[in-house]
Formats: C-alpha cells, structure tokens, sequence
DNA sequence: CTCCATGCAAAATATTTGCAATTCA
DNA sequence: TGAATTGCAAATATTTTGCATGGAG
C-alpha cells in the first residue's frame, strides 16, 4: 500500500467520522427511537442518501443504494424516504429537471442553492429576509406562513472544469 | 332582464376587457403567428387558462374547458400547453400539493405568493434582491443565474370565510 | 386541397398497494 | 414467536406517442 492510499484511506474516515458516519448513525438511531425496525435495507438507503452531496431521485437511490444491499427492492426506497421524510431527516427538492428528489434536512439553514451542471445542493442562510417576505404578503392581503427560495447557478468545481 | 343582471354583464364585460378577453385574444394571436392554427380546441384551453387566477393542472384544465369545447380530449390540453409554455406565455407552478399546474406568466414579475387555502397566485416584484442573491452566490463559489421565489400563505378572503 | 391538429388507444413512466415470505426484536 | 418489513406483482396515476380522421388556411 502507497502513502497515497492509506493518506486517501485516513482522509476518507476523517471525513467520514465529521460528516458522514455521525448522521448515518443519528438518522438510524431516529429510526429506531421512532419505533421502526433497522434492516439492511433501511441501512443502505440512509447511508446513501445521508451521505450524499445532491439530491437524489428514488430510482437514483435505488441504483446506489443496491451496491451495498443488493436484495433492496424499489418499493423499500419509496417507503424508507417516506419515512425519513416523516421524522424532518430529509425534504423534497425542487429542480428544472424534475420534483421527485430528496435531500438531507439541515436544520435551520431553510434556502438552497444548487449547481446546473452536477446537482451540488448547499444550504444558505437567509433570516433577514422573513420580513421582508411579511410585508410582502401583507401589501398583497396574504398572512405567509412558508416560503420557498433557491438559486440555481454553476459551483465552482465546474466553472473550473469547464475552462 | 333586471338592472342588477344588466349590471353583472356590464361588469363583466369591462372586466374581461380589462383582465380576460385582451390577454385571450393575445395568446391566441401569437400562437397564429408563430405558425399554429387557430382551432376550437385550443381556444377553449387558452380561455381557460388565460382567465384563471390560479394554476391549473392539466385535467383541471381539460375539465374547466370541455365545458366550452365538449369535444376537447385532454391530449390536446397536454399539447396546447406545451405550446403556451414553448411561447412563454404560462410558466409550471410547483406547489405543496404538487408540481404540475400551470399559470399565466407576467412578464418582469419573477415571484409568485400563492394562498395555501384556495390556490389563488399573485405575482410580486423583488428586484431588490437579485444583488442578495448574487453575494450568497460569491459567499459559496456559485455563480447564480436563476432563482425560484415563492411565498404562501392565506389570502384575505380565505381568513374572511374563516371566521 | 394540403397539411396541421385532433382524439382515441396504447405505450411509457412514476408511484402506490396487496400479499405471501422473510427478518428483526 | 409475533409483528414489522420486504420484494414481487399488480394496480394507479400521469404523461407521451402512433395513427387514422377531421378541420384550418
């Protein structure tokens, strides 16, 4: 083994401890503290979906999350992410090219900004703006209870890429 | 005929003439000259649509206009509003409740306040923020070049009904 | 009279439900 | 062991496509 690799391997298990891992096991743990059951499949659809960077359609869960349970049906996908989406641990994504993704929910951190080009998701913050948002409403007659804001635009990492 | 009948089709008349029939009549004109043909079929669907103050979905649609076109098929209301979209005259509204209706599209007005009790969609203006959005874009490496704003709530005639 | 447009039927997608077999607790 | 969970198959729901007929220009 090179000092490339097991620099690549300690780096991955950084990673994993500080953003992956800990939210895989919390998200499994609500699950369970919640009264469901931990199956290989629920395992691999959280650890896929909790860890991933962007969005990702059912079917696309499904594809990934085969590789590590390959016995996982579709149908368990749909009513895992039903689930997930239940306890607030995930949230439907609106994008151009479709509605039926899912994301990790960060809590607080309400407004999403997402890349055209690879589907990168990140959330910003945004809490100076739910007064203007009430003014808005009012000037209009409407008492606003929910808003929706996302910016669309190309990360850097493709910009770069492109060049 | 009484006074009170007179005055409702009066009314009504400035008001399609204000708000309605203009709008109709301009939809259908640049549908003819951009190339497609003026039938009764798309007439019902654009008087429909062109009329609504808030989105419809596809059936909504056909069912809203086969009562003026009973012949309609809701095929032609799929490839009509394909047209509508095509031509920037509507826009697909995605909603709570689903992301499949479809709404007049005001030009220069981006953002959109839409009552969660009866659906009803205005448009409001927010230039303002397109710097805002720009620096969260700079802030994450993004280079923004489109947003979605969408604000719900109740509109004040719902609140009236209520109480 | 020539195409474009239509509506039906069927196909293609996406999602949900019924159910017997399996697996977790 | 008992009940929740699973995956399959089938049912729904939504949208698109193929095609013969009809209607606009």
């Amino acid at each position: 083994m090179t000092i490339g690799a097991l620099r690549s391997i300690i780096i991955e298990n950084v990673f994993q401890q500080a953003v992956g891992l800990s939210v895989v096991e919390s998200w499994l743990e609500q699950l369970q503290s919640n009264g469901y059951r931990l199956t290989n499949a629920r395992r691999a659809v959280v650890q896929t979906v909790a860890r991933s960077q962007r969005a990702l359609s059912p079917m696309q869960v499904f594809e990934q999350a085969r590789s590590r349970y390959p016995a996982l049906g579709l149908v368990t996908v749909y009513r895992t992410l039903e689930k997930l989406e239940e306890l607030k641990l995930i949230q439907r994504v609106h994008q151009l090219s479709g509605c039926n993704a899912y994301l990790a929910l960060a809590e607080g951190h309400q407004h999403l900004i997402i890349c055209l080009e690879c589907g990168r998701a990140e959330y910003f913050e945004g809490e100076q703006m739910e007064g203007f948002f009430s003014q808005v409403g009012e000037r209009h007659g409407y008492r606003v209870c929910e808003h929706w804001l996302q910016l669309f635009g190309i990360c850097r990492e493709c910009r770069t890429n492109e060049n």
